[in-house]
RNA sequence: GCCGGGGUGGCGGAACGGCAGACGCGAGAGAUUCAAAAUCUCUUAUCCAUUAGGGUGUGCGGGUUCAAAUCCCGCCCCCGGCACCA
């Protein structure tokens, strides 16, 4: 571990000063280049940075150097996240008020990641509490207004009982509130909501574009979100009450099998069915318990199918046959149409249903050459086969009859073939206080009156009481009374604040034009700067911020403000930093330091058990490779890692061990090991210096050279070219930083070995490995390449190019195998032709040896790779 | 169940048709030191011979090929996502 902390601090001070004056991290540094535009998700301003960020930010902050040593122009802007809900939370608990809580954050995070020395361009800071930000949150809902993409609807939604606000879909996870896990209910209420439901093909047909660019998972996910299915809506009526009702199918090579129909618990149309009923009450009582039987994913998984028959019959359009219609538990309102054709022959849902309540079966598609039996069969038959029972399709495979049925549905005027989506409208009501107000006011007499543009922003009010029983602005009067802006009547100002995914849809925008008093940006600026070529972050905003944000873009392009319909062009999702931790069956979570190891090997182990715990004397202590967080005691503080080895040791661990999009293990030792590499670089920069052999040429002309030195001059150059290759292949840091040690190896094997190097060729090596290293480790890179002399930062040096002629070897080694086994190397020209590589081989006195009385049967060789011989005895 | 990503030494990983284990961590031995830390050198997949060499090895079972961790077929396991979606 290092000795000279202090010196360390100052150095990285001295070089982001540098960086500073220099204006290295703004827009136009490199201004004849092409422009780039580098963005890591901007953080919430929790108060405390962690090693989520840590890695986040690394990974964006080496491509933003990288970007610049390649000529690019490039933008890098950081922001904050700064509404939602942990603010007004602390408000209520300590009476702090979010504004001050939230500036106080922002204060600690700025110091915390300027400390940490990535390079952001902190002129285009932008907080989204602001009003100067948020005012235009609330233009963008004027103009969806205006073009129907707004809409208070009244609908079923998630209502969380502990943060006392609805959530987005998006926002509920396994039945629970995504944020603080506690349970969600179904409520009804009037909500605003953006139609996000209207661009699902278009959030699909996006995919196309970004594919290969974006990681195959979240598009995946989105795909698995939007939910696209094909298929018919066919409409029934009920016998008794002559009511349509239409149901979507993805079946309707079923259609002929219908014996029963299942309505949504919720479905609006169930009280006028039973209406009339004798068993009303307890037919009533029975929806009930449906429709408050919770919607967490434990109770979806094992609740068992159970309904309810309406009394109430279904009359197929296909055939006039009758079906029984049910409510049933397992039918959603909000997928479809609320109401399912029920083919127990060939939906399993539906098989186990009719089975538990004696509903007939009936078989329309039959596998080929066998013959299904209703009262036999143990499970549905989904596969492929032959249609029976079918009317007119009889015969047919029922895969390659799909689209003539539908046309026959929809011709027959029975239904029509349709698409159906999962992907819902945005729901962006919030019942909070510290969020954008939605501008819109309540009148008697004029109704709902959007706030006119001119009025904005609606500032949020400060004379509110934030005590933990609703929404904080409802108690403010000076907010809620207002006059209606058409009329001059007193009226009700909106109390519903916007979800934060509204801040976060455009927040890349604003970053281009940060400043802009009188639009949310400029166009033309845009134009320049959008869109974002790199965006980086974590894999949790799949579903959320990522559909929300090419949401949003696509309906600023159809409003003409913008001219491209994909925000983010290339897509790098890092992965989780994981630590071991311990646990003990007595004392739970254990610190590390209290764990007796029962050896050295268990210190390294990563899962199974590995000693003792210190605190209750137990054994069998179990390890485990886990994500970092508090309630499992492996926590890491950046802070603390920063002042005991430096950022440029932290960011080089970060990155040395996997490739960043997989997951990040951070041990120690590892640090250590990082901290090693950066001690050895610098001492031999320094013993170089004080040897005074080091030459003030960094060029040199190969020919004039000894092979040795030669030879370190043809591995620096394959270092660069493996390098590029790395880093542009897919950002594989750990392999560049690989390459960059094995040159640097290499050298001190030599200057151990006290060889005669050239002094052009050592500034030569020494120089690239720093200028390789400069995005990894930028400040003590700065440093030593300061110390060889230069007085230009590193960052204007250029990435370095690797000659190809150089980089050539004149002979290489390769293996000559017997049978595919490695028997002999050989040494050749790297361009030899097959016929002398077999002649050389040959050869070979070990390869004569074992040849010797055999036959050789053929003899392949590879050019530049190998040479085997196939023999038989 | 479906979708995505994985399975290689004690550990993180490299190689992605052509020498398996780069680089790093850990471990062992030695050098230096009064001592420790730091540093440096060597060893480190495994088994048999241990001098030379030989066998076995990339989750499991098959296949293609002169040659497979890599390609194909069939399984198993781990991680992540979705899941009564009609």
């Amino acid at each position: 571990m290092p000795e000279q902390e202090e010196d360390l601090q100052q150095i990285e001070k001295k070089w982001q000063k540098k960086w500073e004056e220099m204006g290295l991290f703004k827009t136009g540094f490199n201004k004849d280049g092409e422009k780039c535009y580098v963005l890591s998700m901007y953080p919430y301003p929790s108060g405390v940075l962690h090693m989520g960020h840590v890695i986040n930010y690394t990974i964006g902050d080496v491509i933003v150097r990288y970007k610049l040593l390649n000529g690019f122009d490039v933008l890098t802007p950081m922001g904050w996240d700064s509404f939602g809900l942990p603010a007004e939370n602390a408000a209520i608990r300590t009476g702090q008020h979010p504004h001050d809580f939230t500036e106080k954050n922002i204060a600690t995070m700025t110091r915390q990641m300027t400390r940490a020395g990535w390079g952001f361009d902190w002129d285009r800071e932008v907080a989204t509490s602001h009003n100067d930000y948020y005012r235009w949150n609330q233009w963008f809902f004027l103009k969806f207004y205006e073009k129907g993409l707004a809409e208070k609807k009244t609908a079923p939604v998630n209502w969380c009982e502990s943060c006392m606000t609805v959530l987005a879909n998006e926002q509920v996870k396994d039945g629970t509130c995504e944020r603080c896990g506690s349970a969600v209910i179904q409520k009804d209420m009037s909500q605003w909501f953006f139609k996000m439901s209207q661009y699902s093909q278009r959030l699909l047909d996006g995919h196309d574009k970004l594919r290969g660019n974006w990681p195959e998972s979240v598009i995946a996910m989105q795909e698995e979100w939007i939910g696209r299915s094909e298929g018919a809506k066919v409409v029934f009526k009920v016998k008794e009450t002559g009511d349509e009702l239409p149901i979507f199918t993805t079946r309707p090579d079923t259609i002929f099998g219908v014996t029963f129909m299942s309505l949504a618990p919720e479905h609006p149309l169930i009280e006028k069915l039973i209406a009339d009923s004798p068993d009303k009450e307890k037919i009533m009582a029975e929806v009930k318990a449906m429709r408050a039987s919770g919607t967490s994913a434990k109770d979806l998984a094992d609740k068992e199918k159970v309904g309810v028959f309406t009394g109430c019959h279904v009359i197929n359009p296909v055939n006039g046959k009758e079906a029984q219609l049910w409510v049933a538990n397992f039918a959603l309102m909000s997928y479809g149409t609320g109401a399912v054709m029920a083919v127990p022959a060939h939906d399993q849902r539906d098989f186990e249903f009719a089975r538990k309540y004696d509903i007939p079966i009936k078989i329309v598609i039959q596998p080929e050459g066998e013959t299904l039996n209703p009262d036999e069969m143990t499970e549905a038959y989904t596969a492929p086969g032959i249609m029976i029972n079918s009317a007119q399709f009889d015969g047919k495979v029922n895969t390659e009859s799909m689209s003539d049925i539908i046309t026959w549905i929809a011709d027959s005027g029975f239904g029509e073939g349709t698409i159906n989506y999962r992907l819902r409208d945005w729901l962006i009501s919030r019942q909070r206080y510290w969020g954008t107000p939605i501008p819109v006011i309540y009148c008697p007499d004029c109704g709902t009156v959007p706030v006119p543009e001119s009025d904005l922003p609606v500032l949020l009010p400060t004379d509110v009481v934030f005590k933990g029983d609703g929404n904080p602005l409802e108690t403010s009067e000076s907010f809620v009374n207002c006059t209606c802006p058409k009329c001059g009547a007193a009226a009700k100002r909106e109390t519903d604040t916007m979800d934060t995914f509204v801040d976060s849809s455009w927040y890349f925008l604003r970053f281009c034009d940060p400043k802009n008093t009188n639009a949310p940006f400029d166009k033309e600026l845009l134009n320049k700067l959008m869109p974002v070529d790199q965006y980086i972050g974590g894999i949790e905003h799949a579903t959320m911020h990522l559909i929300y944000a090419r949401f949003f873009t696509m309906v600023l392009n159809d409003l003409g403000l913008i001219d491209f319909d994909e925000p983010f062009k290339r897509l790098f999702c890092q992965g989780m930093v994981c630590k071991t931790a311990y646990r003990c069956d007595n004392c739970k979570w254990l610190y590390i330091d209290d764990v007796e190891f029962e050896n050295e090997e268990a210190k390294s182990k990563t899962g199974g058990t590995v000693g003792k715990c210190k605190k209750c004397g137990k054994d069998g202590v179990s390890a485990e490779m886990t994500k970092i967080s508090k309630t499992k005691l492996n926590i890491v503080d950046p802070d603390k890692m920063f002042d005991r080895v430096g950022t440029d040791a932290v960011r080089l661990y970060m990155l040395s061990d996997a490739p960043p999009d997989r997951m990040q293990v951070w041990s120690e030792s590892g640090l250590n090991g990082a901290w090693r590499t950066i001690s050895r670089l610098r001492l031999t920069v320094d013993e170089w210096l004080e040897s005074g052999n080091l030459s003030g040429e960094s060029t040199v002309a190969a020919s004039t050279l000894d092979q040795q030195n030669n030879d370190l001059l043809r591995k620096t150059h394959q270092c660069i070219k493996a390098v590029t290759e790395a880093i542009e292949g897919g950002f594989h840091f750990n392999t560049a930083i690989a390459r960059c040690n094995e040159l640097l190896n290499l050298l001190r094997q030599l200057m151990g070995a006290k060889s005669d190097i050239d002094g052009r060729v050592a500034r030569v090596v020494i120089e690239t490995i720093l200028r390789i290293l400069c995005p990894i480790i930028p400040h003590l890179s700065e440093d030593m390449w300061e110390k060889l002399g230069h007085n230009k930062s590193i960052f204007t040096s250029g990435w370095p190019e690797a000659d190809e002629e150089l980089a050539k070897e004149s002979t290489i080694e390769i293996p000559v195998q017997i049978n595919g086994k490695v028997k002999a190397r050989i040494n050749i020209a790297p361009d030899a032709d097959i016929k002398s590589m077999q002649n050389i081989a040959l050869a070979d006195s070990r390869i004569k040896e074992l040849t010797d009385g055999q036959n050789i049967f053929k003899v392949i060789a590879v050019p530049g790779k190998m040479v085997n011989l196939v023999v038989k005895g």
